[in-house]
DNA sequence: GATGAATGAGGCTTCATTCAT
DNA sequence: CATGAATGAAGCCTCATTCAT
């Protein structure tokens, strides 16, 4: 509980959220070192108090934003639904999340998959970490039964391409509108009722997989 | 049909080339007009006779680049195939088009992202005319008795979420290792197989739908 | 004979020029590149059509400050001097040129040895043809019978030990007032005879060699 | 023998061994005011109750670095060694110090060299207080009959070029590693053995100075 | 006295765009 | 018509120094 550089850390957070603000306003990250000063009421130098340099400030924003993200898979996760409902609210409350902010602000949102793309490595422990929890819920659902057929990682790759719009800030950002915790539930459920190695008795021949 | 302009489409069109080779060779947008000039053997001032802007010049790069897609998907959409078939070729088709780019040059496949994301309105119409034709195949299924209870559009909207992940050139960037031809397969035939609007027999209870 | 960039090359010309004025005028190495494009009516963003960097424009500046130095250096090499008077103007015709930049202004020589430090590589190049030069002098010394004893790399070391502020403008630049031919010609006879591996009969005991 | 100021004296004392180990441990004076106070766990501001400007500091620091030089050229001057030895022991005894922190760590010893380029006058003192006594040295060895012909100023002004590379720690920098007591002792032997005015009866027309 | 925080002034560099020739 | 040359505006960053507390 040491409170070292408190003044330090203070200023970051407001930078983080006048960065955010700016933002919400101006969109895109064509967001100069200048302006956030401006905006903080600081000179640039000052600035440099908080932030080694620009990319440090941006990748605070960045880990800022994705947080609540990660604390909804930790609890979703963590939780003892069954795997199919489990599966399901991994990616609808991760959703909800995502979507609300985008109806609050589409502008702001697609600023953040910009800064997401241009941070790369800050998105990509994200994804790794979501792989990881959905790995385990994959094995709970294996434990059940489903997926016959199919390993882990192969099915843990299926099903993040089938849901990939829910999860891809990028993707999601194109096609919020149509996006919906509703056709969720669909393909989760087609996740469940139509992936296996073998297809199933009634249609045998007209799987693709057939040939 | 007159053909007034012809000088300048055909600059026009030489200087999307070069721009192009310009992208294969060094990159991501870090493409200066100066440079395009240079490589064109003419003065920067000239190339704007040709282009009003550096994004003007883009965007006809952007249109040069989609062409070939669309008319795989034209050509899939016309031949006779078989629903389920016919579904997955309009995917398979181009996403096959799309890798062989990307194994080509990832770094240049990752600048044409970068520059559909920027000219975004240019995008718009390539996916909407991608709508257009999947309705058509999702049509034809239908008249086969497939997605019961589904009307076109819940069903479109269904199936381009769900293969999401093969049509967004940006979400494809990112996980192209990971994307096969036989992944796709298996996703069209969870999408015939799982995906209806009444949960099938065996598991009436468990399906997300039912709740 | 052909004539590339006849501008470009004038351009650059120029500048070193302007530069080595400014130079002259402002002393240090503490120009900006702002203050070189001033002076010479232009942009500071055109200056970077002419050089890369300003470390370029520098370069360009100490190369143009050596060049005659070595052709005096192959002048003398490539005449029939005899070795002793050989070696003698081999330094002496430098070091009268270099003291009349001296003289005729310290404060710009002094910048000279500044940007002679930074640049390192620059001088390395210098002080590498002079060492390559100076052997040839020295073996045709020992043609003649002379540092009898010593291999050429050992005289070339000691020799240019001894005249080392001769040669090197940084040490000459804190002794110049002190320097002259005729000390030069007193140590360069003080080299040839009393250089050697064997102590002179006159004085087998003193020498510090014969303990 | 008052002490007023006894406080300022030690934090000045205290700030320039601050110094020279952040010398020791990054090299070059790109050393700023911040990172002395952060070392000396005082505040910038504070450090200016000590040192009127960086300069101040940083001239405080040279001094403290010539001191043990000085004592080592007092040290052998009151010795009594003979003159030739004496002499050499006046150089040698320096560059061994020199030497050592050169190999110890060249990078600070660069920095050394950077630090008195920039603060010459402190580095004059030092040159005058060599002069001063090496014409003590000198004076000796005429007492026993060397350098006949020359006056001491004249031989002062000679020894200390023909040795400036043992003595200049620009020079020094440069060429340390073709640097040996070795060297130095046939450069001393060369000068008590091949230094006068009066060409040495062996080669009188050969020598520079018949001419 | 001591200082934490702030900054003015300046450094180098890039590039889409224009205009006199 | 074509262009070579030029640049305004902007970007990020550094650091010795000061001043209100």
């Amino acid at each position: 509980m040491a409170r070292p550089q408190t003044d330090l850390d203070a200023g970051r957070h407001d930078l983080v959220d006048l960065t955010i603000e700016l933002i919400k306003e101006r969109g895109s990250s064509a967001i100069t070192v200048n302006e956030i000063a401006a905006r903080a009421g600081m000179s640039p130098a000052s600035l440099y108090r908080y932030f080694d340099s620009k990319e440090a400030l941006i990748e605070a924003v960045a880990e800022h934003w994705f947080a609540p993200k990660v604390a909804i898979m930790e609890e979703v996760v963590s939780s003892d639904l069954p795997p199919r409902r489990k599966m399901f609210e991994f990616f609808a409350r991760r959703f909800a999340l995502l979507k609300a902010e985008w109806d609050a602000d589409p502008v702001a949102f697609a600023t953040y998959v910009e800064i997401g793309q241009e941070n790369f490595e800050q998105i990509r422990s994200y994804i790794d970490l979501g792989d990881h929890y959905l790995a385990e819920i994959i094995g709970e659902a294996m434990g059940e039964g489903h997926f016959a057929g199919l390993s882990v990682d192969e099915t843990l790759s299926l099903v993040n391409q089938m849901v990939n719009v829910y999860v891809n800030i990028g993707a999601m950002a194109q096609l919020m509108q149509r996006l919906s915790e509703d056709k969720l539930a669909r393909i989760i459920d087609a996740v469940f009722d139509g992936l296996s190695a073998t297809d199933r008795g009634a249609k045998p021949l007209t799987g693709l997989r057939a040939a």
